[in-house]
DNA sequence: TTGAAAGCGATACCAT
DNA sequence: ATGGTATCGCTTTCAA
């Protein structure tokens, strides 16, 4: 009830209202090893209560020269892919005790760079980076230098899905399971195609892509030029590739694949919108089986990634031992390609054909 | 390059390198006043960046007694409600220079009130609470306890949504928005409803049923008991709070109204499941808004709450000066029902109602 | 302007 | 087991 802005209490009150000394006080409300006498423990949590103390953590973290917390990087925190992600790596951080603090790149490299510089002034214990990496070398090269040294002074840093950097990694096999994908499809019988992908220097993008042009190449399908479109990697994104193509013409066309379930679901919509409906006009198919893909119409056909546990694994592999080299692999890890030397250090998420409505079995129309 | 496990540099390095005292790093780093000769300030800086320092931000804290941290909570973040939110207050900090940490409820109020208590040790600048509110005694006491502790000790403390307690809010017109759809849905020929709600103890589903019925009562309307069922406020409460209206009986009943958008599409899956079409055989209605209402079949017909700017407000709020008590109201506010004496402190948020193809004019069936 | 030194709140080593 | 005290990295008087 009172209003007036009393300065916060330092566990120096609690000491002296408990009439103890500052160390003893210390040691009763952290302290690990229970070297208190149990008298004064009880006087001491007493004091802090009742003075409703709390814990400055910054002193505490200068004091002891580290800090509870986990910094994620992710793309657009309102994209159920990355959210799902979140909440993976949060509840696995509240298990250990850790707090998270969440930034966002808006799907912009640049600011994923000055978003670390900043960060590491935090000095979490582990930074994860889930934003979609790009492939631009200049930025590739700055990132890894502001990482290294974060590194080299102790922190731990993980990254999520596919990138091209010396660090411990949760894999996400978007290639083989695109691959996989396509090979389902044609076992369906389709035989035509045309997809919508996000700008080029998106390393997930291109992945899926091409493990999907792969597959489809291993039967002797192609996907013509013109009916591959690029756009945002958003809703809106896949909304407008929808009509692109519907532009250039794809009365030829049995399947879209949109490289993510996001943009698949705004192409659907966008369809639709020019008077091609889809599951029965036209097939679709998308990539991550996000919550939603189970309640549009027709449910969409996808490529299943368990996204929180990917959040649960890259928090883990961030708390493991620094020397444990050995590989974990969860699932089958299909076609996960692993590749040069820091792959050990990988730990790789299998990814699963989902097929649904929106592909119904033999050629359409 | 590299690898060896060096201690972070400190400013104190820093300074050597540059030949400057301790002091001078410091204001060249980051002093306000620009109060240091450009050479030296070009010297800290070369140093800086040779050495790759990076600022200790809890040593910091600490020296100067304030954070640059938002501490965030939410009930779910995969809920695109609540993701949202999460987006518009991330924007806001990042562009005031503040970091933002994020906490779940999971939706229990016991956790969250173990979250603020953790939280104040962080001494983050301003606490906003958007986890759903309960109406429950005991713990509304403790929360407030520790809230008030928090603001005294000159932490802001917001609210978003409803709720009970003397702290600033962004007041979302949960009631006002429910009635107005009511009122629109008569309009359209509806008569006939039923209703899923989240447990009773969630003031964002009861106000928003209490609105909904209140419209309807207007017209002489009611909802039957036995038509309003409780469940979980996820699309799986949705789904199965439709398979119980189903099995309870519904033969007779126009337009189901959940009291979410997420429910309402676990809702009409349920339903669909059930050999029922949503828009052709029986009508939905949610509230929020969220993107994907656009893009499932039919289109949902919702209340509209800008859920971005919620976020941007909350944060707004709770950086404006503390004197500040002109209460700032976002669109037109209707049915806002300010009460009490801190209302002049709240921002209403205007939610409107949008009417989509669930809901086809005149009664089907 | 610049530098020396006194904090900020907590931890941990070292005697007692 | 407990208390005194140096220390952590940085900011901020206070003199010079």
């Amino acid at each position: 009830m009172t209003d007036q802005r009393t300065s916060p209490v330092t566990l120096h009150d609690v000491a002296q209202e408990a009439g103890v000394s500052l160390a003893t006080a210390s040691r009763a409300l952290n302290g690990s090893s229970r070297t208190v006498n149990d008298a004064y423990r009880q006087r001491v949590l007493a004091a802090a209560s009742k003075l409703n103390y709390s814990t400055n953590l910054s002193a505490q973290a200068v004091a002891k020269g580290s800090t509870t917390s986990v910094a994620l990087i992710v793309g657009d925190i309102s994209d159920p892919y990355f959210s799902s992600i979140a909440a993976g790596v949060i509840k696995g951080s509240d298990d250990a005790g850790l707090i998270v603090t969440m930034s966002v790149t808006e799907r912009s490299t640049q600011r994923e760079l000055e978003l670390v510089r900043a960060l590491r002034g935090q000095r979490p214990r582990v930074i994860i980076l889930a934003g979609s990496r790009s492939s631009e070398e200049e930025h590739q090269g700055a990132l890894a230098q502001e990482l290294q040294a974060f590194e080299s002074n102790g922190g731990r840093v993980v990254f999520v899905s596919q990138h091209e950097l010396p660090f411990d990694t949760v894999r996400i096999d978007n290639y083989g399971g695109a691959r996989a994908l396509a090979l389902e499809l044609v076992a369906l019988g389709y035989t035509r195609f045309a997809a919508i992908t996000g700008e080029h220097a998106l390393l997930t993008a291109t992945d899926r892509l091409a493990g999907f042009s792969d597959g489809l190449a291993s039967h002797g399908i192609m996907i013509a030029p013109d009916h591959i479109v690029t756009g945002a990697f958003t809703r809106d994104g896949g909304y407008a590739g929808a009509l692109e193509l519907v532009d250039r013409g794809i009365d030829d066309v049995e399947l879209v694949f949109a490289v993510n379930d996001v943009m698949a679901i705004g192409a659907m919509s966008g369809l639709r919108s020019r008077g091609i409906e889809p599951g029965r006009d036209i097939a679709i198919a998308g990539f991550d089986d996000i919550q939603t893909v189970r309640d549009v119409t027709p449910a969409l056909t996808t490529v299943s990634i368990p996204l929180f546990e990917v959040g649960e694994s890259a928090l883990a592999v961030a708390l493991r031992p620094r020397d444990v080299g050995v590989g974990v692999v969860t699932g089958d890890g299909a076609g996960a390609g692993v590749a040069g030397a820091s792959a050990e250090r990988d730990v790789a998420v299998a990814t699963s054909v989902v097929l649904r409505a929106s592909t119904p079995g033999i050629a359409v129309r």
